[in-house]
DNA sequence: GCTTAGAGTTCACTAGTTGGACATAGACGG
DNA sequence: CCGTCTATGTCCAACTAGTGAACTCTAAGC
């Protein structure tokens, strides 16, 4: 960065303004932008051309029935995007544009036992699948987001030790990912990222404190506190799964008793209907199961929801966020689940905090994690790296 | 505010910076202003002389050793900023300027059943006090922060149903003060006040991100996130004495069952005690008698802090902050409490998330609130208006 | 066809930062 | 005791970038 303070940076800043202005509109014409940014329609002209010539921005002569106004809008590929996700089960890709449009996603299904090595093969080729498919520019990709499904490390950028794929502890995905497609990659749990993907495209648009509950395998949350992801210093904020429900319930996986984990995430939930249901049961096969009317479904989903709403009333109670969305399979369940949840805030939170929070499904399923990559990838790199073609390709112009 | 993105608007930035480089750091020479600030030593010569003719800033001539530098402080009636706190027994004030700096502090007993009318008198009378013993102008002041022990509705600044003072249910607080000092005044809860204070001046100095449980006669956090409060979107966050220990424990003043304040407020925690040790025992004097070795105190204490510290737990699962500080009159109990409440944590909370996090007791005991107010007076006022004198006083210069 | 009003551009002006030149004053070495 | 050295703070010319006002352009309305 160049010496803040400085005029340059001033025009930097107003650079980004009117991206940002742009963006948020998605089409504005050059007087709008001035009424919107508080600048003068001289300066205005001057970053348009800017960012025109730099190709960041697209000028339409409009057709709108006015005078003569000319629109702005953030050219389609000045920028490109790219959103990895590695499930438990799922590899899934996505390509995006700097104007939050999504241009492709695929997604496949990934072997458990998959070493890493061939995880990320498997991603690089997907990736350039989809490279093609879209007929992006390599050179416009910006950035990279990528979803994986354990903690990580924000030091190292190592996964920690309770990822659920195994062999997969100690690497570095991000550097991994970042040598073979050799653009900046931004690494996160899939709860952060599904957070981030709701914030942005599902149930959470509009809302600037949010909480995602994912459960899966496992349970955690991504809290989005003003409208960013919220990390807490060490990095492991979120960890709703592992609260204590109940002093002398069963034994979790990280060594306590009565988390809510062994309360709610499939891994303990399941087996409680293999006798009934038989053994290769899934958490989706339970919610389908739900929804078709058994009622061992129905009961065992019920209970989720009641002690997953203690958690969340404990959550409320804390942050007090105006909005809380389920993700994972669980959310397929709807009002099954959602009803004990509220339920279940209703009695636990105090109500102050209750009375204005609303508890909402995902409205991505299992899109918000591959979505929230994406906007990982969009927020990381602020608003300033999509103005370095801008920067670059407008100094030589004046030589 | 003028338009932003103008030059002048990178002017006022400028000077902001040069401000909060100087409040940091206490003093520095102009190079030094320069090195630390990026700008360069021209304009923070212009900036400096700006400063001094509005009389925010101080340059004293120097006696260190060196070529001929100057050194440039914030001059202490630059600006002044007052503290209220309203407690349950008690009524303090302190009085501040903008280098951080405490000029005057008192406090004396407020009756618990005073009306807000006769509080807000008292209060009054003791700022005026205080004005006039620190010989400060009156035009001086810059704002004031003001706390209550109960919650605030943000939106119409009223206070909330659970506070402890009664007869002031309903009042506006905020308002009432404003209106008899006749300047800007900025309310919050004790909680978040203490937590502002031990950030700024007790144990959680260098800390961004911090939890401040205080324990009184019920249980309080305020959550400092980034280095801000955090106060939720409903502004009720940080209600850690009403998370659920136990679904089936006693019935609490919320209306819930087991909540954390049932095992370790006062108010329920004191009865206890009373068969043994008589009725008109505070927690003051529990924490007294603990120390002394008093076997009962020190079990009620002892079990106080295992439950708080599991409810820190949730808190450190949910948050990750990389320091718990206590507060309150509990916090004087020391090691009897804190490592009751270090052994819960380290037994309820996930390993990773309790291993980084430091439990400290309050470093400031009953001045955290006043001390917090003065901070969130100095907060609010955000740097901005400290620089309106010398706007003002700099324009008529030039005419 | 003329007027009108909003859109965008050009131009001279101004605010404000910067680099470099310069004066200053103590420290150090001889 | 004096010259040199070095870091400080100030001044000035150059430059960057935003602004208001004047100007041009276009299509709609009468």
């Amino acid at each position: 960065m160049e010496t803040p303070g400085s005029q340059s940076s001033l025009h930097r800043a107003n650079l980004e303004r009117v991206v940002r202005a742009v963006r948020l509109a998605g089409s504005l014409t050059q007087a709008e932008i001035a009424r919107t940014t508080g600048l003068s329609a001289a300066t205005v002209s001057n970053i348009v051309r800017e960012l025109k010539d730099g190709g960041t921005v697209e000028v339409t002569p409009t057709s709108a029935g006015g005078r003569r106004a000319r629109a702005v809008s953030l050219s389609g590929d000045a920028g490109i995007v790219i959103g990895v996700d590695f499930g438990h089960t799922h590899l899934r890709v996505a390509v995006g544009n700097l104007a939050h449009q999504v241009l492709a996603e695929e997604s496949e299904p990934l072997d458990v036992d998959a070493s890493s090595t061939q995880g990320f093969d498997r991603a690089e080729q997907l990736v350039n699948r989809l490279i093609e498919a879209t007929g992006v520019d390599r050179t416009k990709i910006a950035g990279v987001g990528l979803g994986v499904p354990g903690p990580i490390d924000l030091e190292s950028g190592s996964l920690g030790s309770s990822a659920i794929l195994p062999g997969w502890i100690g690497t570095k995905p991000a550097e991994e990912l970042q040598g073979r497609l050799g653009v900046p990659v931004h690494v996160d749990n899939d709860a952060n990222l599904g957070a981030l993907g709701e914030l942005v495209w599902g149930s959470g648009r509009g809302v600037r404190d949010l909480a995602y509950i994912k459960v899966a395998s496992g349970v955690g949350a991504g809290l989005v506190i003003s409208g960013k992801i919220y990390r807490g210093p060490g990095g492991t904020a979120g960890e709703i799964g592992h609260i204590t429900l109940d002093e002398s319930g069963p034994v979790c996986r990280c060594g306590n008793r009565g988390c809510l984990e062994t309360f709610a995430a499939a891994r303990y939930v399941l087996p409680l209907l293999q006798s009934s249901h038989g053994t290769d049961l899934t958490m989706e096969g339970v919610v389908r199961l739900a929804r078709d009317g058994d009622p061992g479904c129905r009961r065992v989903i019920a209970d989720v929801g009641r002690h997953i709403g203690s958690g969340v009333a404990n959550l409320c109670n804390l942050l007090n966020p105006s909005r809380v969305v389920l993700g994972g399979d669980l959310a397929e369940a709807g009002e099954l689940v959602l009803g004990p949840i509220r339920e279940s805030v209703g009695r636990y939170a105090i109500p102050s905090a209750a009375r204005q929070l609303s508890v909402l499904p995902g409205a991505l399923g299992g899109r918000a994690e591959v979505l929230g990559a994406l906007a990982l990838a969009l927020s990381e790199m602020g608003d300033s790296t999509l103005l370095d073609s801008t920067l670059h390709a407008a100094t030589p112009a004046f030589t």
